[in-house]
DNA sequence: CATGAATGAGCCTTCATTCAT
DNA sequence: TATGAATGAAGGCTCATTCAT
């Protein structure tokens, strides 16, 4: 009996703070952290505002266990596309196959809004941000792998480590995403975003074709 | 005597506006423009509060006029080193340069922290930013001037048109910079921004060598 | 005990509403509604300013509740009086007798300063106000069902119906109302409300007889 | 030329004041006095806001002598009207007539937004409102003297004297006015001011026939 | 675990009035 | 007479956080 309580209140603790959690994504979503309030949020999760505070320290830690959660799933969606391609596709169809489907990702599931949000915090050095620091190593390391067999195979040059190109094709990613927000509706993420790599591919393929 | 007496009231009213301006820029170099009160910047202009809205009908109107100034003031920084360099000098190496310039002027002049606010408003459409979406206007313009003369001059080949190069130089030398605030200071603003520019002109020059 | 403690906060709740209600009111007896701070009620509450947006969503809110309340009252003092009279009272000497009531419950409970505080807000079309358009609608249906039955009993004659009527008593009596508060204290509102009522009905009145 | 100087500084000072007050007035005539800035009345009058404070000691000085002269205004009207009727129409007419022309004046000239404003004002006596409180001593007077004349001719009966009839009358044109302000625009102020002045002069007439 | 009443510093903005020129 | 820069008290409202129950 007392261990039953103990886990039965252990489950709906979780539950509890899941629930707070996802009451925050959903605001997350539309607006920015600043204008998101604790009221609003135990609100919606329907619990009080002294409950909020027994599972997150302040509204700040919230907010960074959300991105990390966030990320994660972002690039649990990248790694899963990446696992599907066909391991004797060619480095540069391999990473164009990506850059569409992040396009895709980032367009779709995600939304500008929220990559916006995800970008001003980034640039928010308030928080404590490691797991959001770390945002695109795993992309770094997916890229660096792809690379790294597409150098192997005589298919790209040496000029750069796979490291050094991995590093440059996420930052022009990034890039490209940073101008959508900016630039949303008036701007098409997947076509330049593939229009960017190509470019960065043409510069780096041993067959030297056009573009 | 009137004439006399107007153009001294102006005068004084110009440098209560400028004090106020130099003031608030002040906080704008350390602090987020949220975070920065129109109490602090009065108080430190030494004047009163009312007086604030005498020259600035809101305090998002002094955040746009001084973001609209900040980034004139940049761009001309630009120009004005583009300038500077001899005509003879190869599209490739005037972008290097170009480039150098303007992670000088970032890191030098600027400062990750301003930059990071600018960022930050370019996410934020809450304000009325003309100013700042045009934001990169002018360099782009530098740099399809730059690039299509390259291309006349057979330096360049033509697989794109000099506008689509420019944009993605802009987008990724901004990609580079925002990779900077973030990483800030573990990040060679520099050395990255040289890298990744020499990989892009390493893929549109004519006459290929290594990069 | 979860009860109980849920119990006594929401006790607690009422109570500071009520306090601050309270403490609004006091000022708005004597001072018009621009003029009472929402910091003064609050010190004079003795709470804090956070607190009064707890209970109400702004300044206006509670002017709009406390006149809601305050109409509430007043109405139910005249359906008072109104229970109170004989039935088979003539309808001229019970809309006479109503007058006095009303002319004592103005002067007395109300007082000129609170009367005008309702007849400037009646003036400002912005307030929600429904509950205070409809002031004198339960006047009026008194009046009207009053009047019915005199046209009934034969005492009144039906030139008029009984609707129009009580619609020209109730403009008439808040005419001399305002009156009052314009010329208080040089103004004695029974005396004058009697007067006015007195020929009004004298002029509808069956059987003539000076006034 | 020293006189001459000093007469056309006179010239131009009254003209200051009155563009000053004209200006004014078209503000007064659309928003509540609380509304209308010092600001607002100098910038539309083009001259400074040092020179408001020469012609006028406060804002409320202006509001007082702004009114004074309307209520001024007003009455002329209604007297001119009363001057064209006929010496020989019966006082019923006479009464009727002007009750019709002050309703055309009303909601003519002045507008339901003007009187609200002036109402308001009555009702505050913040201001020095002597001019104000004998608002309706000219109406009052021209009303006693028809009525006296009316009983003179034996057309109404002398249950009341004259003078506690006019101030019957001005009370009940009031209120009807006021209840006009309120309801605008669903009131038709002429329609209702003739019934009511109608009903009062039918409790009045020696020779009674219906209403 | 959960509640929700209470806090209070802080924010932006307004505007009648003054006064040196 | 005229100017207009400067004042500063005041006002309504927000919201992350605390704590007694």
């Amino acid at each position: 009996m007392r261990e039953d309580g103990t886990l039965r209140k252990k489950e709906k603790g979780e539950k509890t703070k899941r629930k707070l959690f996802e009451s925050a994504a959903k605001f997350f979503a539309d607006y920015e952290f600043e204008n998101v309030t604790v009221d609003a949020i135990v609100e919606a999760a329907g619990v009080s505002k002294g409950t909020f505070y027994i599972y997150f320290e302040s509204k700040e830690e919230l907010i960074a266990a959300f991105l990390s959660d966030y990320i994660k799933d972002i690039e649990a969606d990248y790694r899963a596309h990446l696992a599907l391609l066909a391991s004797d596709m060619s480095a540069s169809d391999t990473i164009l196959s990506l850059t569409a489907a992040i396009s895709d990702i980032l367009a779709g599931k995600i939304g500008y809004k929220r990559l916006r949000t995800v970008y001003k915090l980034l640039l928010s050095k308030t928080f404590n941000m490691e797991a959001i620091k770390d945002y695109s190593r795993e992309l770094y390391q997916m890229l660096a792998a792809v690379l790294e067999q597409g150098m192997e195979r005589g298919e790209l040059n040496t000029a750069f480590s796979p490291e050094t190109l991995a590093r440059h094709f996420v930052t022009d990613i990034r890039g490209v995403a940073f101008d959508w927000c900016i630039r949303y509706p008036d701007f098409d993420l997947k076509e330049h975003a593939l229009a960017h790599v190509q470019m960065l591919l043409s510069g780096i393929k041993n067959e030297k074709r056009g573009g």
